[in-house]
DNA sequence: GTTCTAACA
DNA sequence: TGTTAGAA
């Protein structure tokens, strides 16, 4: 039997991807690509001499959030500080949520309410995410 | 057929 | 940044 990972059922640093699939994907040119490597902006999985670049999985989120913010009109210098943030603060969020989330209740098609737990370890109250018509917001819950 | 490097009407 | 060349 394979043996599975406990950390992740997926392991996603083992999914590579070529330079015309992550082009295909990103929509950003295998020109950019190899332009944003040669700045140091991106970096492709240690090969030799002029073999085909092969990309991980978190470089190729790198790469889309780069060309997101590029779409929305950033310059690409100020797009890679903008995905280096993002860079920063995945690894803080998926910590957070996945001890603080509880779980999800749906209240209606349009309604989620996300379980983030109790508010204090007075354990009477109940923080609610509410997601509704893309809206978000948070609620406060008193336990009787 | 794809990717590499280098160069530029 | 796109595109093109010749090579791998």
């Amino acid at each position: 039997m394979e043996e599975i990972p406990e950390k992740s059922f997926l392991a996603t640093d083992k999914l590579i991807f070529g330079i015309g699939q992550v082009s295909k994907i990103t929509g950003v040119s295998s020109r950019q690509l190899r332009y944003w490597e040669q700045q140091k902006y991106i970096s492709a999985i240690q090969t030799k001499k002029g073999a085909s670049r092969q990309y991980n999985m978190h470089t190729l989120i790198r790469i889309v959030n780069i060309q997101r913010f590029l779409n929305r009109g950033f310059t690409l210098s100020a797009a890679v500080e903008k995905a280096l943030k993002i860079d920063e603060a995945a690894p803080v969020v998926k910590q957070f949520m996945t001890t603080q989330f509880k779980g999800l209740k749906k209240e209606a098609d349009n309604k989620f309410l996300l379980d983030f737990g109790y508010l204090d370890n007075s354990k009477k109250q109940r923080v609610w995410g509410i997601i509704e018509n893309g809206e978000t917001s948070f609620e406060i819950e008193d336990i009787s």
